[in-house]
RNA sequence: GGGCGUUUAGCUCAGCUGGGAGAGCGUCUGCCUUACAAGCAGGAUGUCAUAGGUUCGAUCCCUAUAACGCCCACCA
């Protein structure tokens, strides 16, 4: 790594360089040591759909600080990297690029083709990912990685298939489903987006067969009506009881259908009769199973009509909804028509309304399945951070219907079922049979369909361990610490991955779920691609680093939470790197002795505490080893954002803003042992802070620690280049807990900030030494005094002289008062009445200036009446403001006068 | 229809199971002090959404209300 620290912080400089050392050097992998205690992640497989974007980065950042933390700590730590097939998606993209490019469709490239062209996309931007992840600085075990589709997870998808259909809980059924028109493909509840929309309801006539007036029912989608085979109304409902068993007559469609009394309608809503079409709505489709009802599909797979509709097939839905109700008008079926709210399905992918349909698919039985799931929360063995999403978790799960899981795609884990093409036996089984075990038949064919994308991601915790082998990474990492993931998909992924660990492994796949936020544009919009309001990570790490993008990712969140996309916040952070860039390079110039060596450290925290200690010296070392304490703490909470915040404040207000002050008199003065004893306390303190801040700032804390001084014990059998990454957390140690002299220092600092204080406020030459006067006693007085060296330098004081009553002071004074103490400053102290009165001579003449001409505008006819009156009003407030500031520099100017004349 | 979140300084947000109201940015004042002007020192700014309640004490707990946002929900 680098020898020492370039003039400015420039992270372009060292953070892909690192990162490449790291890589090389085997820094991510766990030790084959499976004595010590694992502490496992698996990454979200970010989908080959494209590329990172800012939701990424910050999930990203999340693991590594936990990540590096543990391992820091001395866990066996483990984070598997890897992507996703992402089926849908990625079809869809595929499919528009080859639409876009060769104006064909997918069925005109053919199957294997197509598949071929997606392997291409998914070398392309698999490759890509997995970049952009290296420049985030993920410290994930690169040698484990692993993709949905690769033959380990294929195998995972094939097995868990077949146990589940084995035993029950996978069927094929005629069912219905959501229908995607433009994917062309089934959906599972999960993938249907509900919407409220402006719609209307239709009331129409249904005439009674008889020849009676029939009833008239209410309707969205009247198009639906060549499916109808029944009305049902509810047997309570006294204004159809004579209906009921009698047939009415559906109008256009010219169809007799029973009238049948179900529980299902409500007599509140609409006309209380409601027209059944078990073929295109879910509660019509259980009415019918109630009443054995025929169910009648009359929609093709792209959503339009077929030849049910008669005259309208071949219309678009909606077009054949148009029609009809014209058509129904002038016949004189169509009795009102009423705007209404109702919530439609869209299609999560495409956005197209959702059709139900009946159609042939694989489902998961969900129950049997949901109820450990459930019970696990329940218990404890998985905890959500934060708390609140476990009710959503559980909520979804409680009324949890069966999942559709058979999609009409060819990018996927292709169905392991089999069929006999002579006698229909359905054979399900991990390799494809011979022939068939009922008749014998060689002619045998496999399901043309693939798997919901998720039923492969919902393997990924042991399926990436080598699941259904049973590998030692299996037992050993298995079940994994903390996942960590968004909350927009805790219902495709993290339900599925609890019960499908449930049912695989006997155990939860994971303790915690680290659930955290959206990140959101300045604005609080969200970012998409139709917005344009995307943010690219790697443009952002270009400008500001990897590191400061980071610590604007962790700092000021709250998981759970979303957070805002702020440009101002990275150069705060990236100030922050360049602060401590400094710091770290004022250490080092300071470090090496004469003949240009490293100076011998003290190593352990006995060894620093034996030294002869500075007051400041043990300050330092006392308030970084209880914060230290304090930020585990918070980080084992998953306190993040608490812990960055401290390490921030640790580093640039503490040890930059005080200590190093304190110290550099020392290091510049002749006491050579001193300045040893101050430049170990220095190595020390700074090495305990890279420590701390490594999580978050993994690039830079690396690169300034490769600059220091190694000690006994930093380079190790399992960390032989001596990094920083694998070096151990720090852990407070009683030795270096030094409460008096905390207290003596932060009385010091009241001090001088009280000092400066008064110098500011009465405007003295900064330059321009004071003396000041203690009045305080007992145990104050006696650390004042003992801190009086800090006070002289770091306040600019020339004299202090302590006194126990204040009274004894009779001159003119400034003073200021701290804990049990008060500090006096004689006036004429302050000032070089000079160089005052100089300094408000001018000020003085600068203000005459501008309310004169303030003044002139306001006394200006044209601009009182045609200016706009914010703007009066502004010029009013300055021309107050102006006077006021000059009435108080003259009576200022006054005062200094009279002192001069005496 | 059900559930949840947010509301704290001009802006973006912290506030870790009730006891001093904070940070960064911005702003104002003074400083190019040999680590850092991406900096140093100092200042100003908040009836912690509103109304009640519990408590010795509430930004924090309880109950309402409002605004904004989100999620779930089988579209008669």
């Amino acid at each position: 790594m680098a020898e020492n620290l370039s003039k400015t912080y420039d992270p372009k400089e060292f953070e892909t360089r690192i990162y490449e050392e790291w890589e090389k050097g085997g820094a991510f992998a766990p030790s084959e040591d499976h004595s010590r205690k694992p502490f496992t992640i698996v990454m979200p497989p970010p989908n080959i759909t494209g590329k990172l974007h800012m939701g990424h980065a910050l999930d990203q950042t999340l693991q590594d600080f936990l990540i590096r933390f543990r391992r820091m700590q001395g866990y066996n730590a483990l984070w598997i990297p890897g992507t996703d097939h992402a089926s849908i998606a990625t079809e869809v993209k595929v499919a528009d690029k080859i639409r876009a490019e060769e104006k064909k469709t997918k069925e005109e490239i053919g199957r294997e083709e197509f598949l071929k062209r997606v392997w291409e996309w998914k070398e392309e931007y698999g490759g890509t990912i997995k970049q952009q992840v290296r420049k985030l600085g993920s410290s994930c075990d690169w040698s484990r990685e692993r993709f949905t589709m690769d033959e380990g997870c294929s195998r995972a998808v094939v097995k868990t298939f077949v146990n589940l259909y084995k035993k029950g809980l996978i069927y094929r059924g005629n069912r219905l489903i959501n229908w995607c028109p433009k994917c062309g493909t089934s959906l599972s509840d999960a993938e249907v987006e509900h919407q409220d929309k402006n719609a209307k309801y239709y009331y129409v006539r249904y005439r009674g067969a008889d020849g009676g007036e029939g009833l008239v029912v209410a309707t969205s989608r009247p198009e639906t009506m060549f499916g109808d085979c029944a009305v049902a109304v509810s047997p309570q409902d006294e204004r159809y009881k004579d209906l009921i068993g009698k047939k009415v007559i559906v109008p256009i469609v010219e169809r007799e259908v029973p009238v049948i009394a179900d529980p299902y309608p409500d007599p509140e809503k609409g006309t209380g009769a409601v027209k059944i079409t078990p073929a295109h709505d879910p509660n019509d489709f259980e009415v019918g199973e109630r009443h054995d009802l025929p169910k009648w599909s009359c929609l093709n797979d792209d959503a339009t009509m077929n030849k049910l509709a008669g005259k309208y097939e071949g219309m678009d839905r909606y077009a054949c909804r148009k029609q009809l109700v014209k058509d129904l008008e002038e016949a004189g079926w169509l009795i009102k028509v009423e705007d209404k709210v109702i919530p439609i399905g869209e299609c999560y992918r495409c956005g197209t309304v959702v059709e139900p349909m009946l159609s042939d698919q694989w489902f998961v039985k969900m129950k049997t399945l949901a109820e450990p799931a459930i019970e696990a929360a329940k218990k404890g063995d998985l905890i959500h951070v934060p708390e609140r999403f476990e009710k959503i978790y559980l909520h979804w799960l409680e009324d949890i219907r069966d999942w559709c899981i058979s999609r009409q795609l060819w990018w996927g884990h292709r169905i392991p079922a089999y069929y006999c093409d002579d006698c229909g036996e359905i054979i399900v089984e991990t390799q494809a049979p011979d022939k068939c075990p009922k008749c014998g038949s060689t002619h045998i064919h496999q399901d043309e369909d693939v798997l919901d994308t998720w039923f492969s991601s919902a393997l990924w915790p042991f399926s990436t361990l080598g699941w259904p082998d049973e590998t030692e990474d299996l037992k050993y990492f298995y079940p994994t610490d903390v996942l960590v993931t968004g909350y927009d998909i805790i219902f495709f992924w993290v339900v599925r991955m609890v019960f499908s660990g449930l049912e695989a492994m006997g155990e939860v796949p994971f303790r915690y779920v680290y659930v955290h936020g959206l990140v959101r544009d300045a604005q609080g919009r969200k970012m998409s691609k139709s917005l344009g309001n995307g943010i690219d990570p790697l443009q952002i790490i270009s400008d500001y680093g990897a590191d400061a993008l980071r610590f604007m990712l962790i700092n000021g969140i709250t998981p759970g939470n979303d957070m805002r996309f702020v440009v101002e916040k990275l150069d705060s952070s990236r100030n922050f790197a360049n602060k401590l860039w400094n710091a770290s390079r004022f250490v080092i110039m300071n470090l090496t002795g004469e003949d240009g060596e490293f100076l011998p450290m003290a190593g352990t925290p006995q060894g620093i505490a034996a030294l002869p200690l500075k007051d400041e010296d043990r300050w330092i070392l006392s308030t970084v080893n209880s914060s230290a304490a304090e930020i585990t703490a918070n980080m084992e909470k998953f306190e993040l954002s608490l812990a960055a915040q401290k390490v921030y404040d640790l580093i640039w207000n503490n040890y930059c803003d005080w200590y190093i002050e304190f110290v550099k008199s020392r290091l510049y003065g002749d006491d050579e042992e001193d300045k040893k004893v101050a430049r170990k306390v220095l190595v020390k303190v700074l090495k305990d802070l890279l420590k701390l801040l490594h999580p978050v700032m993994p690039f830079i804390t690396e690169e300034i620690w490769s600059c220091l001084p190694r000690e006994a014990g930093e380079i190790t059998e399992e960390n032989p280049q001596g990094w920083l990454i694998r070096q151990s957390w720090p852990v407070s140690d009683e030795s270096l807990a030094f409460p008096q002299e905390e207290e003596l220092i932060s009385l010091a600092m009241e001090a001088v900030r009280t000092v400066r204080n008064i110098r500011a406020e009465a405007g003295a030459v900064p330059s321009r030494k004071v003396r000041a006067v203690v009045a305080a006693s007992g145990k104050t007085a006696e650390y004042l005094k003992r801190a009086e060296r800090h006070i002289m330098t770091q306040a600019n004081v020339s004299e202090i002289r302590y006194i126990e009553d204040r009274s004894e002071v009779t001159e003119e004074v400034l003073s200021g008062v701290i804990t049990g103490a008060e500090i006096l400053i004689a006036m004429d102290d302050l000032m070089d009445y000079r160089a005052e009165e100089e300094r408000l001579s001018k000020e003085k003449k600068k203000l005459e200036g501008e309310v004169e001409r303030v003044g002139k505008k306001l006394d200006n006819e044209n601009f009182v009446k045609k200016a706009p009156e914010k703007v009066i009003q502004a010029e009013r407030e300055k021309l107050e403001k102006y006077q006021d500031m000059l009435s108080k520099v003259t009576e200022r100017l006054n005062i200094v006068e009279k002192k001069l004349q005496k």
